[in-house]
DNA sequence: AAGTTAGTTGTATAATTTTGCATGGACAAA
DNA sequence: TTTGTCCATGCAAAATTATACAACTAACTT
């Protein structure tokens, strides 16, 4: 019936839980009161553009990608965050594999004075500041954001 | 006979050609005289973290998925650079098409004190350091590695 | 209304992938 | 040498995934 509502709940499942096969999909799905059959999802796979691993199906990219409500900065760097250095200028951010993405994102919807743009990779943000002293700051906000 | 030199091919070869399903994966390491059944190489996928999507086999996008198979830094880097460069305190990294993770991956795992961090695109890694000396010296350490 | 087109899905089946089991080789201990 | 233990692999069956085709719907057009 509704196809973009079935993939956003596709997204949101594989978000939360491991589903390893399209069967396994399926049944997860009905729960949550889809139901359709595996041969749609195959098609809904390949349209999404899922990948599928051993361990279950995962989006492409990042985690990402659902246009739900924004987490605020804090939120999603106590998710993710891992580590933060200072590189001259630049500050480096470590996250959990595939979640950079996100904390780029956040930080640039922060929109903080400082922060003249960021760089995501699968894992690493660079924040670019205009000098020493900025990028020092920045990442002081960044630690005292994630808490004690 | 020998797995290690089979997966080895297996990742070159799906560097420079698709192979969407085992069979043709089969058939294009029969060419290159490795003479396995689809059975096999569907344990070497499993083995060595694979992803399928549509479009063919690849590598999974976060090597923390790859069973430490470790290829070392040198070995990685003599595979997939091409061109190393130092822009003030960042060392740019030209790779091949779609391995600049795997490059910048590795450089995380080797820990060099001079380096910050990475961020990897598609066929480019920059690499932080904390100052001008430091991107200088990184660029030489990897010129040494990759040079005879 | 009737026809047309495009898009979505289920059914049935083809194609592909995974896996249980058996075989054979390499190696070590007896 | 003989025995036993790992592995790696092939074979074939089971499981999973992809797809051809037909049915249906919605939105238009004539």
């Amino acid at each position: 019936m509704d196809k973009l509502y079935r993939r956003t709940q596709i997204l949101d499942l594989l978000k939360r839980e491991a589903a390893a096969t399209q069967g396994e999909l399926c049944e997860k799905l009905a729960r949550r009161g889809i139901r359709v059959t595996q041969a749609t999802i195959s098609r809904d796979i390949e349209e999404m553009g899922l990948i599928k691993t051993r361990a279950g199906y995962r989006l492409a990219d990042s985690i990402d990608a659902l246009p739900s409500a924004q987490p605020t900065l804090p939120i999603i760097l106590k998710e993710f965050l891992r580590e933060v250095r200072k590189a001259s200028n630049l500050v480096v951010i470590k996250t959990h594999p595939g979640n950079a993405h996100s904390v780029a994102a956040a930080l640039d919807a922060a929109e903080w004075p400082e922060v003249e743009g960021t760089v995501a990779g699968d894992d690493t943000v660079f924040v670019a500041t205009d000098g020493t002293q900025e990028a020092s700051r920045v990442r002081n906000r960044i630690l005292d954001l994630v808490g004690p």
